[in-house]
Formats: structure tokens, sequence, C-alpha cells
DNA sequence: AGAATTTGACCATG
DNA sequence: CATGGTCAAATTCT
């Protein structure tokens, strides 16, 4: 399984530097070179790491979600009490709080430029939009859509940027705990839900992403920063500094035939967005994982207070703030400069 | 008809 | 009180 994921990591190094060298002309800006160098960088620290101490530095997804109870995820049912109501409120965003967090930016590119819904395999409801503050364009709120027949607690928030319209911030938070009823897949249907099975599910949810990208919109993934860090865990840790996470772009192997010929659709700092779009259409997908994902439990209590995902998983609950030790100390954030 | 989205209102939080 | 997040009725879409 690592091993799968260090050669991802290398063989993406390979192709980064394959871009590198397609972009060896006066006409690519050095800028672009040297985001280029980082990646490269970047994929060769994560393969070093995940083989100097024999394990995957950090998760490339989180647990699969904590067991909350559906009756308990579902505040809103029907509620005619307006005293339960509040109650359920309350519930709701305690919950919220302890779900895990994590950003990724996106980049959508297609040809005709139409930016449409970003969709990363997931199936998701609408179900709020907000003008935020200081920003241009509306935030978008999304949850699972089978949040009320499945319990999946799942949301994401969608930002367009405001320097750069094609970049979207997505925001998740919490984990599908929902059965993605578009791909069954009977082999590990048979085994049944482990917890075990998170790699592989991941790895199923980023290939479909791929495919899906393939026939519709062209994503990017940009990048993406942790949010948040619980002052508990880590308090050798600058809570206040952000982590910024380097790119990682994590494709599956296996399908990736389109690979040989993708155009130097890749992005470029929020600065020069303008040659970007006249780039034909992106001939090449890449999906990166992000493998820095914590979680991001700020009520130490609640997490006490909610043990049964521990007692209930033989390998632990990843919702536990403890999985950002296993976040890697030694990365280094080398690519700061590419948020802005 | 049922599902998804839109949109103003409501609520918690700082 | 301002702001961000969510709800839910109304509306649109399939």
């Amino acid at each position: 399984m690592e091993k799968a994921i260090i050669i991802n990591e290398l063989t993406q190094g390979r192709e980064l530097v394959n871009q590198l060298k397609r972009h060896l002309d006066p006409s690519t800006s050095r800028q672009t070179c040297e985001l280029l160098l980082d990646k490269i960088l970047s994929s060769y620290e994560k393969s070093l790491s995940m083989l100097n101490w024999g394990g995957f530095a950090g998760e490339p997804q989180p647990a699969r979600g904590s067991p909350h109870s559906f009756d308990a995820s579902n505040p809103r049912s029907e509620g005619s009490d307006p005293d339960s109501k509040d109650q359920c409120h309350r519930d709701v965003f305690k919950k919220r709080k302890t779900l895990p967090r994590w950003t990724e930016q996106v980049r959508v590119c297609s040809g005709t430029g139409v930016e449409g819904p970003l969709d990363d395999g997931y199936s998701w409801r609408k179900y709020g939009q907000k003008d935020i503050l200081g920003a241009n364009f509306p935030r978008a709120y999304y949850r699972c859509t089978h949040r009320n027949v499945q319990g999946c607690l799942a949301t994401k928030q969608v930002q367009r940027s405001d320097q750069d319209s094609s970049i979207f911030q997505v925001t998740y938070r919490g984990r599908h705990t929902c059965i993605q009823s578009s791909h069954l897949n009977p082999a590990s249907e048979t085994q049944g839900p482990k917890p075990s099975q998170d790699h592989q599910e991941k790895q199923e949810q980023s290939q479909e992403m791929l495919l899906n990208f393939g026939t519709d919109l062209k994503v990017e993934e940009l990048g993406s920063r942790e949010e948040i860090f619980p002052s508990f865990s880590f308090p050798s840790t600058p809570i206040d500094s952000e982590n910024e996470e380097s790119l990682i772009f994590a494709e599956p192997m296996k399908e990736n035939s389109f690979m040989g010929n993708y155009s130097p659709a890749f992005l470029s700092p929020a600065t020069s967005e303008s040659n970007y779009f006249s780039l034909s259409p992106c001939q090449m997908n890449f999906f990166g994982m992000d493998h820095n994902l914590q979680t991001s439990e700020s009520d130490i209590n609640e997490i006490i207070s909610a043990p049964t995902s521990v007692t209930n998983s033989p390998i632990g609950d990843l919702d536990f703030p403890l999985d950002q030790v296993d976040f890697d100390p030694n990365f280094q954030f080398d690519t700061s400069e590419f948020f802005t």
C-alpha cells in the first residue's frame, strides 16, 4: 500500500520533471519553473519521509466517519417543538466542531469557460449560499446528498477566489460515512465496512473523480492547507502559524494513459492568471489528494465524551487529535508563496 | 411527483 | 451587533 503511494509520488516527480523540461524555454516564466521545482521537491520529500519512517507520515484521508448516531446527526426531523429545536441546534454545532476540516484549492479550467459545479466524486446537495464579507463571490454550502438517508455528515463550502475566478477554495468538513451508490464495488462490499479500508476507498474515490473530470470538467488541485489545530495535542507546535501543505499530486497510476501529453496548464500562482485562460482546455487532469489531513478538535471535553468510535474501532479513531502526531514534522513547507 | 436549488430568515458566536 | 452557517419554504429542475 505504502509502496504504491511512494511509487506514485516518485512517478509524479518524474512527470513533473518532464513537465519542467518542456517548460525550459524563454517564454515560460521563471515563476512557473520554480513552482514546478517546488512540486518536484515536495514529491521527493514525501517519498523520502515515507521511506524513512516506514509509515505514512500523514494519512491520505482521515478515517471514515466516526459512528455518530444517525438520530443525533439529524437534528431536523420536522421538529414541531421549538424547544427541542433549539436543543438540536446546539447539538449540531457541537458536532460541527468535532468534525475534521480541511481545505483544498481547486482550479477549474474548461475550454469553453464554463465554470461548472466542481465534481469531486461525491454527491452534494446545496443547502445555502452566503455573501461573505470582503469576498467578491458568495460562498456556497453543500452537504452530502445522503445525509438524511445514511446520516452522512460531510459538508463542504465552495468559495470562488477573488483574484482568479477559476480557482475555488473548497473547505471540506466531516468525512463521508455514506456509500456512494454510483459505484458499489462488489469486491470490497463483500468484506464489509472496515475502518482499515479507508485508503482503498479513498483511492477509488479519486479514480472516480479522475474519470469524472476526464469527461466533464478539468479540475486541478492546487494545494491544500490545514486550518485548525487544537491546542492540546501538540503543545510544542506553534499553533498560530498556519501549516501549508505542498502540492501533492497523487493521481492513481493505473489509469494514466492520458498522462503522456498533458499541457503546461499547471498553474501558476495567483499572479499570472491571465495567460492561463489563453491555454486550451487542460489536456491533463491532475488530482491531488491531501496527504496531511488533520482533524480539528477544538473541544477536548467533547472528544472525551464521545469515545464510541475509539472503543469500537480496533484501529483507533482518526478523529482523535492524536493523529496530528502523524503530521510530518520534518516536512518542509516551502510553497507558501503559492497562496496569497 | 420527487429531487435539487434558491433565498430570506434565523441562530450561534465573537 | 456584525458575520458566518444553517434552515426551510418557495421555486425550479428532471
